[in-house]
DNA sequence: TTGCTTGTTGAACGATCGTATAATAAGCTT
DNA sequence: AAGCTTATTATACGATCGTTCAACAAGCAA
């Protein structure tokens, strides 16, 4: 019988293994609680994988920043890919689906300030935001423009847009009790109907 | 002639100095380097002070919050004040000193983004978050209602503003590659003269 | 079955963490 | 000038940090 001592796994299931638990860490006790040990415990594994597959927890660290980035990505881009075909909708969809889950999450919130610490010394880190930032605007462009706004003013609209939403967002998640989902959607969707009207 | 070994400094002055000490800490490296040594270092003191004063770091650390928070808001009051009588240019000066040092600084946005990582696990600071933005929206709502605006639209209006002053601060502190603190000023009177129009 | 590749473990390393504590001395009171 | 209070220092302690590395074994190829 003699069950096996540990479970031989292929690398790029093991890497997301571990930048799962690396959320999951954060999310629980910020940046930190982060250390490689309580990683790998949360991951099932010995602490020396965390060398192994990334190098260096710092490496992890940005991994799973990239990877919570990309699935917030997909979060929005699947709200509005279900939000039918009239240009305003979509784009009220697009804002308002920051406001739900999984976006609207004091879990990601936690992930989120956790990376926002370690831009100040990591420009590694620093460069992962600016690029998904810009994404984040390019696609908040696109849904402006197919609302009929003049190209000259998408671009202020779009950081408009952007800043509100993410004001709401980190109050949303920081005190809840201030303030709720609906009213978030709302305050949105009247600056959204008064950028575009 | 056999110099001093030390100087013995007032015990609220000492807080003081340790306070300034943990938030140039925290600025050039984040949360991460703000250890008791590196502060007791900054302020050229003995480690043990820290405790002595302070009984911990952690309190160290909520106290810096506070009176970087004070701060703050003593800056925003001051360009209030220098505003004149004109209750809409005093609204715009008071969003617009955001956007300005003291306080859109990269070294202030460290400090912030460092807080905002202990939210999580540290109800106490939490709590001193909690406290500093309902004091922001009061007064900023004591501004729009000297605007002429109707009661009943004051607290949404107050939390908009908030929400996109925060969210262009923290993309201006962020990357200021793609933003400017004139377009940040821009978007917000915009918006200001949208609400209270 | 045998051999090989390599994912995985667990211990060990030095560095640094936060805190506690005894000894020291600075500055005020008397 | 003597004494007292206490701010301050320097050191030490145990815990935990990130990383390294030799040994092990799981799973595939032959």
């Amino acid at each position: 019988m003699s069950k096996p001592a540990f479970n031989r796994v292929a690398p790029d299931a093991r890497r997301l293994s571990l930048i799962e638990a690396t959320a999951r860490v954060l999310a629980r006790g910020g940046a930190n609680g982060a250390s490689v040990r309580a990683i790998a415990t949360e991951a099932g594994v010995s602490p020396g994988l965390v060398a192994h597959h990334f190098g260096g927890v710092d490496a992890l660290i940005a991994a799973t920043y990239a990877q919570v980035s990309e699935q917030v990505s997909a979060a929005l881009d699947a709200a509005v890919a279900a939000a039918g075909d009239d240009p305003q909708a979509r784009l009220n969809t697009y804002v308002a689906a920051s406001f739900a889950p999984p976006i609207a999450d004091p879990a990601l919130l936690a992930t989120w300030t956790a990376f926002w610490g370690l831009v100040v010394a990591q420009p590694a880190i620093a460069a992962l935001h600016d690029a998904q930032y810009a994404g984040y605007r390019a696609e908040l462009e696109k849904l402006l423009t197919a609302c009929g706004l003049a190209p000259a003013a998408t671009r202020r609209a779009a950081i408009a847009i952007t800043a509100l939403v993410d004001g709401l967002w980190l109050e949303l998640c920081l005190s809840p009790a201030a303030l709720d989902a609906d009213e978030a959607r709302a305050i949105t969707e009247a600056q959204i109907a008064a950028l575009v009207r």
